[in-house]
DNA sequence: GCTACTCGGGG
DNA sequence: GTGTACGAGTAGC
């Protein structure tokens, strides 16, 4: 038989002392295959004088372990240099190379690759990727193992296939007996919900609820806990899922499960496989479980990859993202309502809301797809690009470069070779990217020219060839590159470097995938380009890190810094030569950009001259080395090295877009409160989009008048943070810490625990800051006031002076203090020196307010500070701008 | 500016 | 499982 399947899990089991591989897969109609192969053995490489008595050494300890040894010729990773023979010692069980590789360690000169995962060298070896596609021929296998249609393949070979099977996805939430003033654990405490959410209907339910105990109602109710985690098996194989997903499932429901499986002696076999049971593996506070074939997906994982938000609570983060919240269950009722036989279907139902969640978080914002690039770009399973980090992608991609080129790779570094290379780091150093030194300001006449590099460390790295391959260790009579902290490499006409091959295929296939980005009118295809091209991007700039990182396997510390001192040395020419050359001035730059001053507010003028002044550069540039012009800032606010806020506008097919960017200006930290958050990002919009400063000083001294008389509501004021252990175990004096105290104080019935968030408030007195915080409640039961002072001297002021102070506007002046604060101020009237003339001029299109201080709608003529979003009010009236003493269309560009 | 330590999410 | 492992943010030097 033929099938041709998207490889989804990959492991491998002992059959007769000998490895038996097992790959996962779906075919495009969604069936499920194991394939099975036997045609490998694992073995690696070492470097020896005598490779002989190395040979016998190895047959007389461990006898019939050793398959064969040869004599092979290969390049040696690091240095220029040509095949040598090393030995090649070919084995029969993966897990015993370890014990082989130690015992062998000190009798030999070096050993390579004899810590490759034996899944991941069957895959190299056969060029198979995670998420990738397979033809497999081959026989139908009988086995009383395997859950799914088995073949015993005779050819496995990889094909070209950009689809994506349709993933069968289970969402699951457990609800648990839960203590007071203790955390469940998996030894004491039953598990009495399991919550599950089917992404395809399954026996025509969208989703279900186990409940262990019997209970009326659309719920199915077991005997005991036992049976419920019975069943639960029951459903997994028969709806038999791709992947397995939650909300913290990989550190709360899964491990839990597992050990309440332990616990009662129920045998844990929720894979697709029925020989090897789940594990979890614990370190530290992480855990890992895996379950052979199929693929867990941690949605509150990957939730705070993606998306930056102050906490991640599946109830915020699914209001956000979704627009729905969790049902109102406090986990201190879990106890009370599994109880109340008239209460309980309120715990029912919410845990059914979290499973459908947890579920949504992964169907409707479909952040799998970058995930599923990444495996097939880099060749690794999905559950290893969820799991692990850039290294494994990166070495993966080394390792089959790597063999296919003739070149054996290191292994990972032990201990004592990590401490060699702190050591060495330490006196040689290790240094970055160019920062030029910027004058702090703001920049709103004219336009800021932004021009950078296209990935500049990929680049360079092509250009000058730059690899551990490549480095010339000692004299030799071959055309070389000397990078300007001094190491050499061969020029690429001797030998290409693996790592600048691997880049020119990244690039080049990236830059293949957004052409056909751009023509792909389906948006469902685009989006899965869009991922790709991402896979692609990611992974170029990734090499850099990689080289430098002292856990590498190619770790060298000339490499890490040949390419940064390229780097400094391109950045710093090309400033010179626009300061030189054309005459413009440098107002910062950091490692691969370029910020130049240019006096003309006319977006296209400068958009041309940008553009020639980049290509003109790029011509003199060696190699695939590229300067793009890339946007315009229409107003610039720099602070500091690698702080600053524009206006960028950019140009896309042929349309201007803007937008305010910001660079280590924080707008949003855990503790700062809202007003802090609104007026600062308030405060930067005034000044880079209106370019009103007096407006903004305003703004603040408004802002501040507000807290002076308490007209900022309390929730503004508040700060949120978490209680993370008992309240006696904390050493310092925190504020929250301090609220719940007293909270326990007042009401010790219901005193706050562990895991509670607190959001309190300062309030007048003389006390310490933190014995003055309270909850907004007790201080709107109480009438306490706030403190004014804190808010005003603590909070808000010292992020917002620090924008200010480059400006020229001293704390006193916001204060009120320093000039003289005339009515005409608070009403918001311009100061004529501090404004800037922030009028737009386009070319084509001539609808223009001058300096528009405001914008107002033309039907209801309701104030706005800003345009909308719609470009209309509310009412549906369409919004005009306002300033200088007109009203006018407003054109947003 | 750097390194060491903490803590998240779940019930 | 040919394992040894997160990451952002803050405190403290």
């Amino acid at each position: 038989m033929k099938v041709q399947i998207q490889v989804l899990d990959v492991d491998y089991d002992m059959l007769n002392n000998r490895p038996i591989v097992r790959i996962f897969g779906k075919d495009r109609n969604g069936k499920t295959y194991c394939v099975c192969a036997t045609d490998l053995l694992p073995y690696f490489y070492i470097k020896t004088t005598n490779p002989k008595r190395i040979e016998e050494e190895l047959r007389s300890r461990f006898g019939g372990e050793i398959e064969k040894t040869e004599i092979v010729e290969r390049y040696l990773p690091i240095g220029y240099s040509d095949k040598i023979e090393l030995l090649k010692v070919t084995t029969r069980t993966p897990s015993k190379v370890p014990e082989i590789r130690d015992y062998i360690k000190d009798k030999v000169d070096d050993i390579y690759e004899a810590d490759i995962l034996f899944k991941y060298r069957y895959m190299v070896d056969r060029s198979i990727t995670g998420m990738g596609w397979i033809e497999v021929e081959g026989n139908p296998l009988r086995t009383d193992t395997i859950r799914c249609a088995t073949i015993e393949a005779r050819s496995i070979t990889p094909i070209e296939n950009d689809e994506n099977v349709p993933l069968r996805i289970l969402a699951l939430d457990i609800e648990v007996k839960t203590p007071q003033e203790r955390i469940p654990s998996a030894d004491k405490d039953p598990i009495i919900m399991i919550a599950l959410a089917y992404s395809e209907p399954f026996r025509g339910r969208e989703n279900d609820v186990l409940v262990a105990k019997s209970v009326p109602g659309d719920v199915i109710s077991c005997t005991s806990e036992e049976e419920m985690l019975e069943k639960l098996k029951d459903i997994i194989e028969s709806y038999d899922p791709d992947i397995i997903t939650g909300y913290n499932i990989n550190n709360f429901d899964m491990p839990y499960i597992i050990q309440r499986m332990q616990h009662l002696n129920l045998k844990r076999d929720l894979g697709r496989v029925v020989d090897k049971t789940v594990f979890c593996q614990t370190f530290g506070p992480q855990t890992k479980t895996n379950i052979t074939g199929r693929v867990i997906v941690d949605s509150y994982r990957i939730v705070k990859k993606e998306y930056s938000f102050k906490n991640y609570t599946l109830n915020t983060v699914a209001k956000d993202l979704l627009g729905e919240e969790k049902e109102d269950v406090s986990y201190k009722e879990i106890n009370g309502l599994w109880e109340d036989r008239n209460e309980i279907h309120r715990l029912i139902s919410y845990a059914r809301k979290d499973s459908i969640l947890a579920l949504k978080l992964i169907t409707e914002k479909k952040p799998l797809d970058k995930y599923i690039a990444l495996c097939r770009v880099s060749g690794v399973l999905l559950q290893d690009v969820l799991d692990g980090g850039e290294s494994i992608r990166i070495e993966n991609l080394l390792l089959s470069e790597f063999n296919k080129k003739g070149f054996v790779l290191p292994l990972k570094p032990g201990r004592e070779e990590i401490i060699k290379r702190s050591k060495e780091r330490e006196k040689e150093g290790i240094k970055g990217g160019l920062v030029l030194e910027p004058n702090p300001g703001l920049y709103a006449d004219g336009c800021v020219m932004v021009m950078d590099f296209k990935s500049l460390y990929p680049s360079i790295i092509r250009t000058f060839n730059i690899c551990p391959t490549t480095l010339l260790t000692r004299d030799l009579d071959v055309e070389y590159n000397e990078s300007p902290a001094g190491a050499r490499f061969v020029k690429s006409s001797v030998r290409e470097g693996i790592i600048p091959r691997i880049l020119s295929g990244l690039i080049d296939g990236r830059s293949t995938v957004k052409k056909r980005m751009y023509q792909e009118k389906d948006p469902e295809k685009r989006r899965l380009l869009d991922a790709k091209q991402y896979a692609f991007k990611i992974m170029a700039n990734a090499f850099y890190g990689y080289c430098g990182y002292m856990k590498a396997r190619t770790y060298n510390i000339h490499v890490a810094n040949a390419i940064t001192s390229y780097g400094r040395h391109l950045i710093q020419k090309t400033a010179d030569k626009i300061r030189n050359e054309y005459g413009l001035e440098i107002i910062y730059g950091d490692t691969d950009s370029v910020m130049v001053k240019y006096p003309s507010k006319n977006l296209d003028e400068v958009y041309e001259v940008g553009t020639r002044i980049a290509k003109e550069i790029t011509d003199s540039l060696p190699g695939v080395l590229e300067l793009e012009f890339e946007k315009i800032f229409r107003s610039f606010l720099i602070l500091a090295k690698k702080r600053y806020a524009g206006w960028a506008f950019e140009k896309h097919n042929g349309e201007w877009s803007d937008k305010i960017e910001m660079k280590g200006i924080e707008t949003v930290r855990r503790d700062w409160c809202d007003l802090v958050t609104n007026t600062m990002n308030a405060v930067i919009d005034m000044i880079i989009k209106e370019g009103d400063v007096n407006r903004a000083i305003s703004f603040v001294q408004e802002k501040i008048e507000q807290i002076r008389k308490r007209e900022v509501p309390l929730k503004e004021l508040s700060v949120t943070k978490s209680i993370t252990k008992s309240l006696e175990s904390y050493d310092g004096v925190l504020p929250h810490i301090e609220a719940a105290k007293k909270m326990r104080m007042r009401d010790p019935s219901n005193p706050p625990t562990r895991g509670d968030r607190i959001s309190f408030v300062i309030v007048e007195g003389n006390q310490m800051l933190s014995k003055r915080a309270e909850t907004i409640e007790y201080v709107k039961e109480k009438n306490l006031k706030t403190d004014t002072d804190y808010y005003i001297n603590n909070q808000l002021l010292p992020p917002i002076e620090r924008i200010f102070a480059v400006l020229g506007v001293s704390r006193d002046e916001l204060l009120g203090k320093g000039r003289q604060t005339s009515l005409s101020d608070i009403m918001g009237n311009r100061r004529p020196e501090r404004n800037h003339d922030l009028s737009i001029e386009m070319s084509p299109r001539e609808v223009v307010v001058k300096n528009p201080t405001g914008f107002i709608c033309s039907e209801c003529n309701r104030d706005f500070r800003r345009v909308t979003l719609t470009g209309r009010c509310e009412c549906g009236g369409e919004i005009y701008a306002s300033g200088q003493g007109f009203i006018g269309k407003y054109v947003e560009i």
